[in-house]
DNA sequence: TGTAAATGTGACAAGGTTGTCACTTTTGGA
DNA sequence: TCCAAAAGTGACAACCTTGTCACATTTACA
């Protein structure tokens, strides 16, 4: 957690410094993040870094913390059960919104990503809690289309939740990093997965 | 490429420096790996490593493709098109054989992991090539079957062949890192994902 | 305005890693 | 057996990075 003198500094010099960590992290991979340059380019001296954080690690809790809140808004209203939606339908929202979340933080989105590249990051409570978290919301989802008759009861909820996450992130994940496709083509691969995913486990009556 | 000093080294010795090597890789992550602990477990002088190697990344070279060759020998009749299978059949089995390399060579494949992490790695030409090769391998498998109406012709075949390679790779570094689950589990969620593909893509007369 | 607490600063110690080099030992052919 | 080429060796220079600390500056409040 960063340090109270952090938390009291003035919004522009703390987004100075969240911008320089966004920077150097969307450029190296984790392990080769390298202080002096997030020191430089936030305009702060050594050792006021360390007023803000403990160390290093810090800012890594502190910035992964600042993701996580930014997904939050971008995907609120997904997880938000009021509204009725079937497996698939909330299914396609979140891919498609994947690939918005990375146009409107590219920088951030590739920041993020080298951190869970990092088996560090990987093995905290932290990511471990977000990534099960998903999977078992989608089984839930399942489980329910599954009692209404509109997926087959044969299906086992975990691995069909966990291949489409598994498959959205790694499709999202490639996007971050090539953004090629048009976003008219990444309709057409999604509706076409959807598809596959529809007749796959549709129950026939 | 390592030097021929290595090249021309007996066996045994050379099987020291792989296994070091091995040991290493499976604990750190690239970024972290230290030559002082390899030529520490290959019991060879600093000075003989470089005179094996160019550098550090010469040997990460050589180690993917020692990897390489490992993994082509134990895949290599699903890739015998001689072999009449459909392409879900064929992908049933890649699928299952990466849990049996897993089993064969733990370590191994720990170390392969921790490589394929690294951004470095999967930048280079050796990776790229070889991830692309086996997409388009089963984009072609999967148009043969369309071919013979065997699978629906309004599913695109290279959409198809990187979600089911990618969801593959997902499982088998899972099952890597964490081998909890059974022969009997894993092929029962083998079963239950062919399953859902085979239902979704094919062609209904 | 005076002063104590909070904040800012950058040189530096401590620790770690890579690749080199002058030297030693081994090998293999004359 | 002799000797030149090949292979082996490990101390070390060069470099890099983190976190610290004694001191300077600013802030807030009496």
């Amino acid at each position: 957690m960063p340090k109270e003198t952090f938390l009291n500094l003035k919004q522009d010099k703390k987004q100075k410094i969240i911008d320089a960590t966004i920077k150097e992290l969307s450029i190296h991979p984790y392990e080769h993040v390298n202080l002096a340059n997030i020191i430089r380019d936030a305009g702060i001296a050594r050792g006021s870094f360390y007023q803000y954080f403990e160390n290093k690690d810090d800012l890594y809790l502190f910035f992964g913390m600042h993701i996580a809140e930014k997904k939050a808004l971008m995907f609120k209203d997904i997880f938000d059960m009021s509204i009725p939606l079937t497996f698939l339908e909330r299914f396609k929202k979140l891919f498609l919104r994947g690939f918005d979340f990375a146009n409107a933080y590219p920088d951030l989105v590739q920041a993020g990503y080298n951190m869970v590249q990092s088996s560090l990051f990987k093995s905290s409570e932290m990511y471990q809690n977000s990534y099960k978290g998903g999977i078992l919301f989608f089984e839930s989802l399942i489980q329910i289309d599954q009692d209404k008759g509109i997926i087959r009861k044969d299906i086992n909820a975990a691995f069909l939740a966990e291949m489409i996450l598994s498959y959205m992130n790694s499709l999202n994940l490639d996007y971050y990093m090539h953004p090629t496709e048009s976003m008219d083509a990444i309709n057409n691969r999604v509706d076409n997965i959807i598809d596959i995913l529809q007749k796959g486990i549709e129950q026939h009556v």
